[in-house]
DNA sequence: AATGATGATGACAACGCTGTCCGATCGGCA
DNA sequence: TGCCGATCGGACAGCGTTGTCATCATCATT
């Protein structure tokens, strides 16, 4: 092993390819103000010297901010939050900026620690998929110019950007299926239930059920928010009950697949109709029924808000709504069972 | 809305709070060297100004490298790859490092394009999963003090610590359980097949069928590198022949899923025993064996090794090798269907 | 030939922080 | 009371880069 060697700066390739710092510094900002014949000499100097400008010092000397995004997402076990931090990864990527992630957890409390370990770090934005019920702790940070925009969920108690999902639309949609296929006792199970994604849902999912007269949904309703409780459990409860449903509507990708282990462990419940929100990998396989949505494209969305703010910073916010369909692949077209109604 | 606001500066507290500079670093940084009258007297200005120490001019002046890791990872759609980013977040924020991620969407000239991307932000440590056949072009940074780590597949020409899986045991256990059970003609697919992970699990299989006497195993071979053919056709080529197999190994999540899909197609296809490298999320509602693994022990493994090259950058690099077992659901066991042999 | 315009290059300071070094302050002890 | 040592605070420089401004050579124009 040779020894440690030192890093190249600029001053050692001006030295080397026998020009001032500042000409080195152009050839690798604004290259159009030097001569060509200079330009080559100072890479090839570079070169040499495995110079690698410090973008550390660029960015300081450029008075604050840097080409690196933040992102806050939940915990990463998730595929929707990865998924959305794909189409993040890419849409920067494309423009020269760079991707910091940071997970919470999912827990609150979490969510301001990491976010104050993101700005110590001097991003150009922060992207978030808000946690907290308050994010006005972020208040003093935008004001100094660093936009939020939040994913899936709309910050509360700050003004910023949000990308959201059709969720009322979605759920209304998939309820409205179930009634039409004749099922009227359809649960709605999620666990957590306490964040906005799953408010709009089941809002979505009571309106439809109202719309059929049906307005004691709160029997079917199995809105959880303890996260050691099994999904799996939660679903079998539901259908261990002599009134069982004959269908059932499931929050999100952990729920559905909850459900999935549920019916298999009875046996008997092929009979079960089942719409899921959220799209999974092997959900074509399993001909399980959907809400899907495209969470690539709402990372990639939220990213070039994000570049556009950065750009001008100010201007009304907005709040989007990306759209939700459903995709029948069988389980949601079963009609109620014999007699069951 | 209201102005844009100055972002505060050491020197801005101090002021406010009365001091020198020097204090104000020695608060954020030693603060065993203050008294707690003055601490306190600085915090409080610090909170009123919303302070918050700049990174970038402290890791400039602190020489060089930053707390930041960056990670270089093939595409983002592949479960494997987050759960391995999964798990060095977990590790990293642990010990108070952040996580630059970057994606080479697998192709190898991306790769060094983005590490250079990555290596000019000044990170601490690099940690990829090599998809060049070459990743000599990081001898220079290595040799400035940058660690660099591979994930599941060794670096080539390049001296750095490596994390595998035991491709060939699992590989050659998969194989040998379905030998076992009676089959002769058991098939090994896979796509990409020219990558480290792939020759290592397809010298397991070869391994294990020659020792049972069988050595024509090209016969059963489906190693495909055209990223844009259906891992569904290669399955379902595979067993419209004459002689089909009777049993199939599939080398990644992707094709097993393919492979799924295929026999759902055939829909004669229960008999065809399957067993999967890699886990995924619903292979236990979907009752297939697989070999499995814990891809974010990978992850931390992998960044806790980065933490330790930072803190002693000398020393032999290490290949570590972590388990595989093969996990029995269903699709591994079924013995060839009569007559098929 | 004198003038201004153009283009290429360099000197210097500063971005915000911390390491070094030195000076100020205070309590305790003779 | 005076002095010493321990402890805490401050001045200064510099990390590697870039913005500003100045300098100088070259060239076209009248």
């Amino acid at each position: 092993m040779s020894g440690q060697q030192q890093r190249a700066t600029l001053d050692d390739v001006a030295r080397l390819a026998g020009v001032s710092s500042k000409t080195v510094s152009r050839v690798f900002a604004d290259r159009e103000l030097v001569s060509p014949a200079t330009v080559e000499r100072v890479l090839t100097a570079a070169k040499r010297l495995r110079f690698r400008p410090n973008s550390l010092a660029r960015n300081l000397r450029r008075g604050g901010s840097t080409n690196t995004i933040g992102f806050i997402m939940g915990e990463l076990g998730n595929p929707f939050y990865y998924k959305v931090a794909a189409g993040i990864e890419q849409e920067l990527a494309r423009n020269g900026h760079a991707l910091l992630v940071a997970t919470t957890d999912d827990t609150p409390d979490g969510e301001e620690r990491v976010a104050d370990a993101l700005l110590a770090q001097r991003i150009g934005a922060l992207l978030l998929i808000p946690v907290a019920d308050d994010q006005s702790y972020l208040e003093g940070e935008r004001h100094l110019g660093t936009p939020v925009i939040a994913i899936d969920r709309p910050a509360r108690n700050l003004v910023a950007d949000a990308l959201v999902l059709e969720n009322h639309r979605g759920a209304f949609e998939a309820t409205s299926r179930l009634l039409a296929l004749g099922h009227r006792r359809i649960a709605y199970a999620c666990n957590p239930a306490a964040v906005y994604t799953q408010a709009e849902r089941v809002r979505g999912y009571r309106d439809a059920m109202a719309a059929a007269g049906i307005h004691d949904t709160h029997r079917w309703e199995r809105l959880v928010d303890d996260r050691s409780a099994a999904p799996e459990q939660l679903v079998a409860d539901l259908f261990a009950r002599d009134d069982a449903p004959t269908a059932i509507i499931t929050g999100n990708n952990r729920m559905t697949i909850g459900a999935l282990r549920a019916f298999r462990a009875r046996g008997d419940a092929d009979a079960i109709a089942l719409i899921g929100f959220d799209d999974f990998d092997t959900a074509d396989v399993l001909g399980v029924s959907v809400i899907s949505y495209d969470p690539v494209a709402l990372g990639r969305q939220a990213a070039r808000l994000a570049l556009e703010r950065i750009g001008e910073p100010a201007g009304f916010t907005k709040q989007i709504e990306l759209p939700t369909w459903l995709v029948e692949r069988g389980t949601g077209e079963r009609p109620p069972a014999e007699g069951a109604q």
